[in-house]
DNA sequence: TAATTATACATAAGAAAATTATGTATATAT
DNA sequence: ATATATACATAATTTTCTTATGTATAATTA
């Protein structure tokens, strides 16, 4: 770690793209899974994840479903129609800056 | 373009770079170089890269020495020895990271 | 059984790093 | 003569995060 500051302005496709794959999800549920698939590097801290799920509720990308389990609350997010073209579009702008980012800092790979 | 938001947090690292390939530059050149390398994928705001520079040199990575060139003012940067080892240490943070978001945006690869 | 950790949500204050707009000035191309 | 390119700079604002704090229940550990 210490590289967190990279990871800016990628959470939101970052939250789309899990939703892509997991139907629904809820908030905690998305840092444990982002805990797990990137083996520790990447911790996504309350204070940006729940103000980035309302942002992408807010802006229509997500639906929202409350639900109770073991007396505690939980809030499963899932894509709405509008929010899975947005994350076609997410995607595939997430990969051309980090092809882009890789000609930058590797040369050696330039040219392909 | 669109996906200018997800450079942020990259430009240092990106200065950094060009100056360990090309030893000396001023403002304007990065901002062509960066252009010329992403095809125009890229483009470097000067509201963006001045307060970088001045970043950069107030902390110790980056000497400015002072040209005029056809009458005009050019300020030319190179790393310093500390800017030097700090490079090393921002492009292996900055693999990181792209492989970290390689495996999270295209799993198909997050098993190498 | 008391205290800590894990689960699960939330927001507010502040910092960092950009964008956008604006400013100055010279050289070159139309 | 006017617009574009070169070359620097900063201020206001926005975006996105970190850090700190708050509430509450469940499970683990000392």
């Amino acid at each position: 770690m210490g590289n967190q500051k990279l990871y800016k302005g990628s959470l939101q496709t970052i939250i789309l793209k899990l939703l892509e794959q997991n139907d629904k999800m809820y908030g905690y549920e998305i840092t444990q899974k982002v805990k797990e698939l990137t083996k520790g590097e990447l911790k996504i801290t309350e204070g940006a994840l729940y103000p980035a799920l309302h942002k992408l509720e807010a802006d229509g990308l997500l639906d929202v479903e409350v639900a109770k389990v073991d007396n505690r609350l939980r809030k499963y997010y899932k894509l709405t129609e509008n929010g899975t073209k947005e994350t076609v579009s997410r995607l595939a702008e997430m990969e051309e800056f980090l092809r882009t980012m890789q000609t930058l800092v590797n040369p050696k790979f330039s040219l392909e």
